[in-house]
RNA sequence: GUGGGAUUAGCUCAGCUGGUUAGAGCACUGGUUUGUGGUGCCGGGGGUCACGGGUUCGAAUCCCGCAUCCCACCCCA
């Protein structure tokens, strides 16, 4: 038997269909109340395109890509994420160039060569959305609310956790303290925090192991160091979002994976999905354009990973809906297939292609979740009736069949 | 990439220290004296016990390998 690759499933039980399509619809309606349209870009990009934007020192591109050659020698990937192909199209259509704002969601699979585990496979689904054009903090506080707003619609708990990244201005000069902070006591860290302070020193604040936190306690704190600009926008954002009842922490530890990252970020996690608990995040990322060969642009855009909260979705009670049509008698039956065909015009209508007795009808219309049982036997045949169930009221009728 | 656990019917699982044709519940399917479902009763189909080796008179059961899933690290959505 061949079965799909690891860390790649199959979306197709009723449970998790339902859940994939229903969460597509609430978050897709939200993007476009925030004034978001959709936007598709391709799968594959040519590898560089990750190399420069997500950075090569993050994992993402230094050991999860899914990257080869392709016929025309060309050296290509499977997308990691989604930001740098909006961007990319951005750029390309010459959107920079044209000035105001683009507002874009988009959604779509994944890949990243990981070891499997739960809430992490190696396609995976994300729905994100990328704001072209405005600096203001606003935009980032409307990120924020945007991804609230889905959550809550869906029945999701959540944590927001805050944090600015600073800008070129004063991430640089607080990089290089922390280096040297790190340096000072580099003799008694761990293996991983000496990898980390060379590929990204931040990360070795959120490490995970105490003997390393214990000492990083009098580490210089990013928040401390921002110059005025990016604490006057930090501050803005926290009151928007305290005017709006939007909870968040403070957490100074908080670094994106990617490195394009600069002043708001911010994480979305649940305490109920197991270790793999980010539900969403994002962030403000005003080089990225430039770095990409476009005309400086500032931009902030978040992304949400599907698989991950697709088991947190509150689903809406099912309502029964449509025709279930049946004979019960052969006769009959080439009947009740040209009258379903008719009701299909307007309404959700199945019929069943063998004559079965009335319980069996029955039976059937409520499994498929029918609102109208309608059968057609003997009687209802020879004088041009259908009989008409209501299986929510539990009333019935029998109607000519020109009224059905 | 590193460690640990699991893998038996479509699903959830039982199967004791190795011993005849491998079980249950749910699901599916058929019937159920006159045309009434979700909620009765009776029947039926469906498993090379993940895969490959080994030990043994005999392996779902013990040993080795491998794959996948799960958990943690790591990383992130």
């Amino acid at each position: 038997m061949i079965k799909s690759l690891r860390g790649m499933n199959d979306i197709l039980e009723e449970d998790e269909y339902k859940r994939f399509t229903y969460f597509l619809k609430v978050a897709s309606s939200v993007a476009e109340k925030y004034g978001f349209h959709y936007i598709e870009t391709p799968l594959l990009e040519e590898t560089s395109l990750f190399k420069r934007s997500v950075g090569e020192s993050s994992d993402i591109v230094g050991k999860e890509m899914y990257q080869f050659i392709d016929k025309g020698e060309n050296d290509v990937c499977l997308r990691p994420e989604g930001t740098a192909g909006v961007v990319r199209a951005f750029i390309q259509k010459k959107l920079d160039r044209a000035g105001g704002t683009h507002r874009f969601f988009y959604y779509g699979p994944m890949f990243r060569y990981e070891r499997p585990q739960k809430g992490r496979l190696r396609e995976f689904h994300q729905f994100g959305v990328e704001s072209f054009g405005l600096e203001s903090v606003y935009e980032d506080a409307a990120m924020i609310m945007m991804v609230a707003d889905i959550l809550n619609e869906l029945g999701i708990g959540y944590r927001l956790q805050l944090n600015s990244l600073g800008d070129q201005n004063c991430m640089p000069q607080y990089r290089d303290n922390l280096v040297s902070f790190i340096e000072s006591v580099e003799d008694k860290i761990c293996e991983d925090c000496k990898r980390r302070k060379e590929t990204n020193p931040i990360r070795v604040l959120d490490c995970k192991n105490e003997h390393c936190q214990a000492l990083y306690e009098n580490a210089p704190k990013l928040l401390n160091a921002l110059c005025e600009n990016c604490e006057s926008d930090f501050n803005k954002l926290k009151n928007i979002l305290d005017a709006n009842n939007i909870a968040y922490e403070i957490d100074t530890n908080l670094v994106r994976g990617l490195d394009y990252y600069s002043k708001t970020a911010f994480e979305f996690v649940s305490d109920n999905i197991g270790s793999q608990s980010a539900i969403a995040g994002g962030g403000r990322y005003d080089r990225l354009v430039e770095f990409l060969d476009g005309r400086p642009t500032p931009a902030v855009g978040f992304a949400m990973g599907i698989e991950r909260l697709m088991e947190l979705i509150e689903m809406p009670q099912e309502k029964r809906s449509g025709y279930y049509l049946g004979a019960m008698d052969d006769e009959a039956v080439d009947l009740i297939i040209t009258t379903t065909q008719k009701k299909r015009k307007s309404d959700k209508a199945t019929c069943e292609y063998r004559a079965r007795n009335l319980k069996a009808h029955l039976k059937n219309a409520d499994k498929a979740n029918a609102r109208y049982c309608c059968i057609v036997g003997s009687n209802e045949l020879e004088n041009g009736t259908i009989w008409v169930k209501d299986l929510e009221e539990k009333r019935e009728e029998t109607v000519k069949l020109e009224d059905f």
